[in-house]
RNA sequence: GGGCGGUUAGCUCAGCCGGUAGAGCGCCUGCUUUACACGCAGGAUGUCGGCGGUUCGAACCCGUCACCGCCCA
């Protein structure tokens, strides 16, 4: 016998560890089913499981654990990535503790150190992902450093250099001062900062008492202006263009150039020019052939190109210096505030600096035209499609992407320097050094490029690295491409786009069919989750309050298309209650003896309530399929609640109750082989999304041949029965009308009281005939009749009673003294009132020629019919009030 | 400045192709009905953001405005 609740922390180790010795999640590469696959976007290596990921794993999950039971090979390819900068900053601060640098150990070691780390501490992810029941092919698991994905990498840059995709040029990139690396503008935050603008005058040469002065947020880099800049049709500045200012401070002479970046409506109108530490900047400089002077260090602060008494200070230093000087010169003009965004590093928290280095850059324009173009075809789909828009607009102004770092865990750059700082790109030293013997004639000492790739370099290979690439393995050419990729959409430009990228180069096949962009989730009150707002839900610890299949509901339901996931613990609370109702159902087919029964055929029932259930099983099974499908998860997750909850527990096993302690034995026999019948297939509709709970419940509810997990979903056809639907909705209809008039009249639950029917179709007169005990039972009548005559009901209702109108029929339930006629006249009458409006509403319409004329004919018809109900009904209600009135 | 999404019950959100506005939670009333109080039964609550348009008919389509959120510059 079951236990009266559920209790998931016992339950929910155990199948997984069950699932995973029988191999449950492994994909069949050689069996002839169709494969299925999804490529689990990889989790950092340092991180922790939180409500992002809880939510994306879940909804992959679904899908997965849905296909594999549609009999397709399923695959779900797991692994994580190596996240270089942020493991290093890991274990970079685990050494600082102990007031070590990694320079103190040396590369090797210190990479030595990081795969130690990883090797402790690199499982927790994915040991949390199995708390959540996610049910990937553990054994395929991969990780970005693997040997294998390590080759795919070389191979790629030494391929994508040939093709001249790939290349090494000085230019300005991100410079993080902090982490010492340039990081990809993606990598990159805007945050708006509330600063100043200095307005600098500078003294034109020649032209003693003339100034041109400029507005700035950031003096100090005036130590390495090449120009100042104004607008060509401004009139203001037209006569000073082409003279020269003499820098103050350094001294230097620099021209006044006309160029259209200049924007007479801001500041000044005259803009200084640093290209070698602004972005746009540097654009002005190489259309002027102006010089780049580079005034910082990789600290970010003053090299030696500025004035001696400004070397070595930082950039916020020299900032307060250059200032002070400028005041101290007169040549301070004025100091706003101003608001505007500064660049900060999303790992480090500290300002970016645009910075003058060598680094690799890939040609992502180029990369990028297939890419957009498999969009544009229907080859990829967005879903929701509106993301294609992001999609677009990133992939048509894209920029060459830096994929060089200035770190150490992560793919080493495969290129290596001779003597004169020629390089040779090659994925091995040995093909290195033959190439380098090639071109010297001898034998030279190469130096190997110190640079790592950034990460998404590797992650972009994911869909075919995992798979062997660039073997050609079996499981490449079975699993690639993938039907779909499940992600957030903040990661679209990361990593969506450069996987589209690669996979169409080097596959020639777009990575995947589908791309579904799930929300983010936040708190219930819609605020993005964060440690700074401490508003953040861990869910392994909603998991250990309520179980995992309720957060995995959870999830599921409140995943609608298009908008944010809004969790409040409530809603955890309330499908962790769905989850002990469908246990306690469970429970009482149990204790009624309700068995699978072998070869139970469903369309052979005879029992009315039985094809009803039946019917409606079946009508969910296609529904809740369909909806995964659809990637409809709130509309899976709803319609399987809505049928568990209430249809089967509700009603089905309300109506099962009467029979099931009655005396016709062959109907009893066929309800319990249903109810059982239909238990299992709840089991199978609801695993996607509750595996754990369907799984024990499946186990223990009878003799069975494998796990649930592995079986096959519910394909039920031709079992509808609208007649049997219509019968017992009627049913329901009666029930529910006698339940709410006892409730409004104040008819205590445990009065057992008579109901009388009249004006009963002879159909229906049959239906009440079969189902009298149910009818009841379930609203807790003492008698029934179903075919009262019009006198019984004038004596009836004469000593006081409740009456009410279910479609032709009339109701009455005779009171006496309990009821207060008063009270159930002036319910009728509100009744009634409430039926005149809708007729008077329908009546309208009808009136109207046009509607008549233009409406589609089943509308028009639908209206009549609707007017024809309402009108008997209220006929109805008013001889009710009628006869109470002699009362 | 450009783009996207949103605005429906107290809260969180559904609402397919335009044709009687729904769910969960919360709230109120009653209930030891032999599976379940993590429950049962019943109930109340709507200017579908505003305005204009299209239409026989608009929560839904179009325009516009307001507000909220996000992305990009």
């Amino acid at each position: 016998m079951l236990d009266k609740t559920y209790r998931p922390a016992e339950v929910e180790p155990r199948h997984y560890e069950l699932w995973e010795q029988a191999g449950a999640f492994a994909a069949d590469t050689v069996s002839n089913r169709q494969p299925y696959t999804i490529m689990m976007p990889p989790p950092n290596v340092t991180g922790s499981l939180h409500m992002g990921h809880a939510l994306t794993f879940t909804l992959q999950d679904v899908l997965i654990r849905y296909r594999r039971m549609t009999g397709r090979d399923a695959l779900w390819q797991p692994g994580t990535d190596h996240a270089g900068i942020a493991t290093q900053m890991v274990v970079e601060r685990q050494l600082e503790a102990r007031k070590v640098t990694r320079h103190d150990l040396g590369r090797e070691d210190f990479i030595k150190r990081v795969w130690e780390w990883k090797a402790e501490s690199g499982g927790t992810i994915t040991r949390q992902l199995r708390r959540l029941g996610a049910s990937p092919d553990w054994a395929k698991e991969r990780f970005t450093m693997d040997e294998g994905l390590s080759a795919a990498v070389r191979k790629v840059f030494v391929t994508l250099h040939r093709q001249g995709l790939i290349y090494r040029a000085q230019r300005l990139v991100n410079w993080d001062p902090k982490l010492h690396t340039a990081i990809s503008d993606l990598e990159v935050e805007q945050r708006e900062v509330k600063g100043h603008m200095w307005h600098l005058k500078y003294p034109v040469d020649g032209m003693p008492g003339v100034f041109i002065t400029v507005a700035t947020t950031r003096p100090e880099t005036m130590l390495g202006d090449s120009a100042v800049a104004v607008h060509p049709e401004d009139e203001r500045f037209a006569a000073l263009v082409g003279k020269m200012v003499r820098l103050p401070i350094c001294d230097r002479l620099i021209p006044i150039v006309a160029d259209e970046y200049s924007d007479p409506a801001k500041g000044t109108g005259a803009v200084k020019i640093t290209p070698a530490h602004d972005f746009n900047d540097f654009q002005v400089g190489s259309r002027h052939g102006l010089p780049l002077i580079n005034i910082f260090d990789r600290d970010a602060r003053a090299n030696d190109a500025v004035p001696e008494g400004y070397r070595g200070l930082d950039r916020y230093d020299a900032r307060k210096k250059v200032v002070a000087e400028f005041e101290a010169l007169g040549l301070l003009e004025k100091i706003e505030p101003h608001t505007h965004m500064v660049p900060y590093g999303d790992r480090s928290g500290v300002v970016i600096e645009p910075w003058l280095t060598d680094q690799w850059f890939v040609d992502a324009a180029t990369l990028a035209k297939p890419a957009i173009e498999a969009v544009e075809t229907g080859k990829t789909r967005f879903v929701p499609r509106h993301w294609e828009n992001t999609y677009y607009e990133w992939m048509r102004n894209i920029q060459p992407w830096c994929i060089s770092r200035q770190i150490w865990w992560g793919h080493q750059v495969p290129a290596w320097y001779g003597p004169d700082g020629k390089f040779f790109v090659e994925e091995t030293e040995a093909e290195a050094a033959a190439a380098a013997r090639a071109h010297y004639g001898r034998d030279v000492d190469l130096t190997r490029d110190s640079d790592v790739l950034d990460t998404w370099f590797s992650s972009a290979l994911w869909p075919f690295s995992t798979l062997g690439w660039p073997e050609q393995t079996p499981e490449l050419a079975r699993y690639y491409p993938g039907d779909v990729l499940v992600t957030g959409f903040d990661i679209i430009f990361f990593w969506v786009a450069r996987m589209m990228m690669m996979g169409i180069h080097f596959m020639g096949d777009v990575p995947f069919k589908d791309i579904y962009i799930h929300a983010l989730v936040r708190d219930e009150k819609g605020q993005k989750m964060s440690k700074s707002k401490g508003n953040i839900i861990d869910p392994l610890e909603l998991i250990d309050k309520y179980g995992c299949d309720a957060l995995r509901f959870t999830l599921a339901a409140l995943a609608a298309q298009g908008r944010d996931v809004k969790l409040a613990e409530s809603r955890v609370e309330g499908y962790r209650n769905f989850a002990t109702k469908l246990w306690n159902a469970a429970r009482f087919c149990q204790m009624n003896e309700c068995r699978p029964v072998a070869g139970f055929d469903p369309g052979s029932v005879k029992e009315t309530v039985n094809r009803w259930i039946v019917a409606k099983t079946a009508e969910t099974a296609d529904k809740v399929g369909a909806a995964i499908g659809n990637y409809r998860y709130d509309a899976a997750a709803l319609g399987a609640y809505h049928f568990v909850w209430g249809g089967f527990c509700d009603w089905y096993l309300e109506f099962a109750k009467p029979i099931f302690n009655g005396t016709d034995e062959a109907a009893k026999a066929e309800t319990r082989a249903t109810a059982a019948w239909v238990l299992d297939q709840i089991l199978h509709i609801l695993h996607p999304l509750m595996p754990f709970i369907t799984e024990e419940l499946w186990g223990q509810l009878g003799r069975r041949d494998g796990m649930l997990m592995l079986r096959p979903w519910p394909q039920l056809d031709g079992l509808a029965a609208a007649a049997a639907e219509n019968e017992m909705d009627w049913v329901v209809r009666v029930i529910s009308a006698v339940r709410a008039v006892r409730s409004e009249m104040n008819v205590p639950p445990a009065a057992q009281v008579d109901l009388l029917v009249a004006g009963l179709s002879e159909v229906k007169r049959g239906w009440a005939v079969t189902h009298a005990d149910l009818i009841r039972r379930l609203a807790r009548l003492a008698g029934f009749e179903p075919q009262a005559g019009a006198e019984r009901l004038a004596q009836a209702s004469s000593h006081g009673a409740a009456q009410m109108v279910v479609d032709e029929a009339t109701l009455v339930m005779p009171l006496g003294d309990v009821i207060d006629v008063d009270k159930e006249r002036s319910r009728l009458a509100k009744e009634i009132a409430r039926l005149e409006g809708e007729i008077a509403k329908v009546d309208k319409k009808l009136g109207n020629a046009d509607f008549l004329a233009r409406a589609p004919e089943e509308v028009v018809a639908e209206q009549r019919e609707r007017r024809a109900d309402w009108s008997d009904s209220m006929a109805k209600l008013k001889e009710a009030l009628e006869r109470l009135s002699g009362a």
